[in-house]
DNA sequence: TTTAAAAGTTGATCTGGGTCAAGGAAAATG
DNA sequence: CATTTTCCTTGACCCAGATCAACTTTTAAA
């Protein structure tokens, strides 16, 4: 975990993230030199509820896993982050622990700005809150989504519900991509592994898809799919 | 959890909100004449997926749910509301449709404040944003908690705990009401109406709590209960 | 106050999905 | 590269909690 200081990457990341992305360059530029790079190895720990530092990443490149653990020690995947997000948020804003935590699934870059800089640089833009607040509201929109889908749906209907947020709307394709491990699948969609593998064999029997490898599935009939979730 | 507080003017609304309290008085007087006062009658809908009013409401007295609904038809009851919080601001901050419903459960009033007018306060008190940052931060928070909950631990943890919460830090007592229908609560803890009042015969059966009546229960041994929730 | 409607309880029954175990596939490691 | 570790799949089994039904209690309405 070392930390550098690159301009004008940091400049990129700057451009990159939607909460900082539509101020004017002149305000960027001065942003700029509170930023550090910071990277992280595969597995590292990103955010813990046991560190009490409450600086703010903005992921540069890489992806995180978010998650909480409960009182038996089962793991709960709440979200995962791609380029441009931000973490480490949370504790920042309301000051209190939320035992929640983030580790790297591969090497990556983030770009770190501190508490106290970061409230700086909030009470001077007020745009800025109004971009987290909209992502926090995204966020929370999209726990609720789950906590819902997942106490009245049955497995099935969530499998199927997550295949086709795969595809990709732009690019016409029928074959998706799950971008993580099937176990960790099963844990951002609240089931066990057996019966996210026994599930995705029935959607296979019934000819609904087709697993070309471990990752990558083809959709053979979209419109039976979503048929099946409403 | 009805609040005791007279809030029968706009003003005192504003004092009694945690995302306008801290303001000097004077900004208060200046924001005051954005406000209106609307009423609800119990059972009344006053936010649902479909009206494109984007209005920011604050409650000033009454109780409101708030819930998705799933594809089937089922409710899930994410949160209550009491006097001093907000709702609708989802659908302002992010400008997209979250289909969540919200409804009074009893008689209530609350001061509105335009969508339009809403976002010229924000601007020019940039400290209001960091209250609605907190108060999202803190409701994901709980929206993950409570996922996590569900796909973890098992109905009778569940109910262990919601009862622990009603417990009031400041009078000791032992004694706790349900502020609402067990059938509302067994969908906020996502369960069916069957299971919650078998948990709580058992709990009784267990010499753990004692049900006084509907909504009155007496928790008799605290300490047990904590350690099942760990 | 009576009546109707909704909420809550209890018993009987059933099943979706969890758990355990064991073997096969993939990925990390040196 | 080989080897170790982790991940994934499949079968066998089981149980927590849902559902259905019948009855009681509470609440709302008239």
């Amino acid at each position: 975990m070392k930390c550098n200081h690159d301009l004008s990457t940091d400049k990129n990341c700057l451009l990159q993230v939607p909460i900082f992305n539509h101020l004017e360059n002149k305000y960027l530029e001065e942003i700029l030199p509170l930023l550090n790079s910071k990277k992280f190895k595969k597995g590292d720990e990103v955010v813990n509820p046991f560190d009490n530092t409450s600086d703010l990443y903005i992921l540069r490149s890489g992806y995180v896993k978010v998650f909480k653990l409960s009182e038996n020690g089962k793991e709960q995947i709440l979200r995962f982050l791609t380029p441009g997000e931000f973490l480490g948020g949370l504790n920042i804003f309301t000051n209190t622990n939320h035992d929640t935590y983030a580790v790297a699934l591969e090497d990556l870059e983030a770009c770190m700005i501190s508490r106290k800089d970061f409230e700086k640089v909030i009470s001077k833009y007020p745009s800025i809150s109004l971009e987290i607040i909209k992502e926090l509201s995204n966020r929370l929109n999209d726990a609720e989504e789950k906590l819902t889908y997942v106490s009245t749906s049955n497995v099935k209907v969530r499998v199927v519900k997550y295949l086709l947020t795969l595809l990709n709307p732009i690019i016409k394709t029928d074959k998706v991509v799950i971008p993580m491990k099937k176990k960790d699948l099963s844990s951002y969609l609240s089931i066990s592994p057996e019966t996210l593998s026994r599930n995705l064999k029935q959607l296979e029997d019934e000819k609904l898809i087709k697993q070309i490898n471990n990752r990558t599935i083809k959709l053979l009939n979209i419109n039976e799919l979503e048929s099946l979730v409403e």
